[in-house]
DNA sequence: AGGCGATATGTTTCGGCAAACATATTGAGG
DNA sequence: CCTCAATATGTTTGCCGAAACATATCGCCT
């Protein structure tokens, strides 16, 4: 198997990003590289995790790092382990703030998600 | 003038995005797009309002009809004025459970969106 | 009958962005 | 001092979706 295609478990229906000014964006795909990160100590193997090519996944985490005041994602280059990387506080607190966000959004729109999927020709699977 | 960068009034931080399981997608553009549909009463006229082809405005309402046990919009060919487009009672549900959405999702995230903006490089316009 | 304005689609072109490929660098440890 | 694994970037390729372009059709009204 090549690869597998992200993160797509037959899911959500929900799905936030958060635009901001500078343009930096927010969604559910860094959420998740924040927390692969977070587990495995590696900017590369919480690439693999979600089927991201390195390049890239490096490229989100210092396009995060540029955006706010300060890194959410520490590096270092090197030693046996080659090197790795892990969160720093304000990176825990975004990813925090960010699933929390999920949560209480799901909840505030359950009424209205449930009308527009009744509407639809396949309503939705059983639950 | 050739065309607006469609819709980005310098502003709103939260994007809404609903995604079913058979792929239909709905966010601020088809929303946006019904909004015209109903305004101007003309797929075209909703596209141009947007600074978007007809083609693609027309491939945006073939989607949603699709995907919805009844179509969301209505449309009708000739006659003098060319023809026409409205919405249907579906289609004014499911663009208000969206508008609703987007109120209550912005207002029940309101803290984990500040305390995000707040990290940030340029934290946020004034308010 | 003919024109007009909007719907309805097929076909082609094009640009941007992601993937793929390629290198350089770093430093602990054996 | 040399290997190894991961970080850090530059460069090239490929592809898909959006835009552009092109027709066809429809029906009221003069």
């Amino acid at each position: 198997m090549p690869k597998a295609p992200a993160a797509d478990p037959a899911g959500p229906r929900l799905r936030i990003r958060l635009v901001f000014d500078d343009g930096l964006k927010i969604g559910p795909g860094k959420a998740e590289l924040l927390e692969q990160i977070d587990r495995t100590g590696s900017i590369s193997a919480a690439g693999r995790a979600m089927g991201m090519s390195y390049r890239r996944a490096w490229a989100l985490v210092e396009e995060m790092n540029r955006a706010f005041r300060a890194p959410l994602v520490l590096s270092s280059r090197g030693g046996t382990k080659g090197g790795g990387a892990r969160l720093t506080g304000d990176g825990r607190t975004v990813l925090q703030a960010f699933r929390t966000l999920e949560q209480k959004m799901e909840q505030a729109g359950a009424t209205e998600i449930a009308d527009i999927t009744r509407l639809l020709s396949v309503p939705a699977p059983p639950k």
